[in-house]
DNA sequence: GATGAATGAGTATTCATTCAT
DNA sequence: TATGAATGAATACTCATTCAT
């Protein structure tokens, strides 16, 4: 392991601009971000946040380092960035599935359809994601994926209520707190590594069961 | 051998070390070594494995930079030290809480019992135990803390085993492993953080009914 | 040779550079060259050698900072150059009000205009003046300025020299160094900086005494 | 002439530690500190402070380092330190040459012998001396060496109050405003660098001249 | 000519670890 | 054994300058 060097830059509560310095407007520049990106999210599920060296993703996107700060005034604002992509896939791809649930698809199939996806994304990009969440603290402003996924969260819940008018909204936010946090924990291999016989089927039988079960009570 | 040196570096694989320890023989060393993890667990719990400085630590613990290296090899050393002695903290506190269980208590009350006295546990060590969790990618071996909550699954699933005796061993692990870690992320602030209005109450009492509503099915 | 490059940095020594260089003579790149200068000599103004960035310049004067080098190889030229335009204007300024002397002034008189209009110029300029002057060491040849205070300086030893007849030589360089060196610390806040009860008149006044002291003895 | 890289490290009005961040109290460390600043002080004089780089002054001084770093917070703080141990050399120079003077020495004789001792120390310290003055801006506070020099005008300040006791105050501010200045500027090559022909005894000469003529006056 | 994106050398500072005393 | 001074590797970030369009 790497002398894993401490890094303390002051990170002084100031997310101000985590934002891209430079919004790419050419073709070119698109191109020379984009590039950038896609190296540094290897750099970063390969390494983890101590890992990722700018000289490194200069290197690994063919470009020179100054040209990482021209889009990126510094080594958060790279990995939010990564971060936002991630988030971004993550909703398109959700979305993609929660598509094609018909309308009257009931909550149950809903959670389902949510547990399946989850799991087919982690199997793509799960060693990202897992690197993402761990570099979070360092962004300044643990709100990036967060948020998105309170997006996702806000879905279901307006999905919920419609599905179970009866229960009052305090019950609702509990059962979807605890419910999105047992399914990403156990999507996500939260604390307990998944063991090796837990495959992807068999977790997904176990969690849909898990989800009928908290709702039927 | 040097009198109770900790080296944890140069071991190779995954070293039986269930079994306790020697500890430091003479008193004298034995004080010191406590006053060393108690400084350091501070230190963590304050500063995250980023702003743990050696330096710092001995200043709290009131010795000098080097006396920390008599006893540990290197840094991750003392934090693999601090959590070997925070899951020992949280094995002991659990098993007394299960103690108080008679042997004819069911596996529901079993569950209910483990997740009281692991929020009871957070309220008390919470901010070092995530620190701890977080800092464990660095510490070469995953294995610690896991270890020791391997051990309570262990026991867990004895009794498991005893109380449902007809369900097959394999559905015992995957009911164990689901409920672990829905229990563990949804006690530990996983991602999403616990939001204002989840008092313990609240939490101990939805994860009682998710439980109740997985083991009944 | 391109049109009006300034190029300073291969030149050699000291080229005789008293016969004005040749001026742009494309109305527009005469415009662009003003307002690059221009734009150069607030930022130095205000930011000193060390803050003085072609970048900022290059915003500054609404161009870009490719053209920047258009006109001037590199930094210190660019700065040269402000420096040159400050030492024109100064002479002109105090040729100016020198014209108004009659030739029967003395030399006392003389003394006294130069004083006068300095401080009038340190009023106007002496920020810039401030900055320039200690930018001069990362220009490589001090000459600059100092070749136009040597202008200035030579225009007066000429004028003692014909009201001081009987006067060796040396003793008039001798003077002139002294009289000149104090006159220019106290105008332009050498190290001491002025005190706040020093105005300009107090210290004109104190300045016009010193010389006539000096030379009536 | 190098890059002249360009500092900007924020300086932000803070100049809290410009003292040394640990008084050497063991020999050894005094030692080490010395040769540091010794090492440093001729880095100072021959590069100036944009030459002033931390790599050179430990290999000159033949430490790591981070050993600068013991002693010294940062590059400002070293060249403070330096700054501050030759205005106390200064001082004490010219302190040891004031004590020559009898009680009855004339004011005029006070500064005849400041004039001479100040052309001799900076014979020997001159080139350290002009550095030192350059890069007092970067320092944060400008404060340390004039703080010295203001301990000597105000000795100068007594005495000439004693001597000349019919003077008003403000007169007698402005005579030695006016009289350090033009002494100040003339020992240390102020502006106009010294011509060749103006040797140190000339030049006392010339500014005891002038000072008995002010004086007189 | 003008542009401005890309380059890449250059350096202060930190901190885990060592080791002479 | 304790001390704490000394080490030195390691890296983010800046900006003058270049050059393809």
């Amino acid at each position: 392991m790497a002398p894993t060097r401490v890094r303390r830059t002051a990170e002084p509560a100031l997310p101000a601009r985590l934002i891209p310095r430079k919004r790419p407007r050419q073709e070119r520049s698109r191109a020379l971000v984009d590039a950038i990106v896609i190296a540094a999210s290897r750099v970063l599920a390969e390494s983890g946040w101590d890992g990722f060296e700018m000289k490194t993703v200069a290197q690994r996107a063919g470009v020179s380092s100054g040209s990482l700060y021209q889009y990126f005034p510094d080594r958060a604002s790279l990995v939010a960035e990564i971060v936002e992509r991630l988030s971004e896939r993550e909703v398109a791809f959700q979305t993609a599935r929660a598509m094609e649930l018909v309308q009257d698809a009931s909550v149950e199939e809903m959670f389902e359809a949510t547990i399946r996806s989850t799991l087919a994304f982690q199997a793509q990009e799960g060693a990202l994601m897992r690197e993402a969440l761990r570099a979070m603290p360092h962004l300044g402003r643990h709100a990036l994926l967060t948020e998105r996924v309170g997006t996702m969260v806000a879905v279901m819940r307006a999905w919920m209520a419609v599905k179970m008018p009866d229960v009052p909204p305090r019950e609702l936010d509990v059962t979807l707190h605890v419910l999105s946090n047992a399914i990403h924990s156990l999507t996500h291999d939260g604390v307990l590594a998944r063991p090796a016989w837990m495959d992807d089927e068999t977790l997904a039988k176990a969690l849909v069961k898990l989800v009928r079960a908290y709702l039927s009570r």
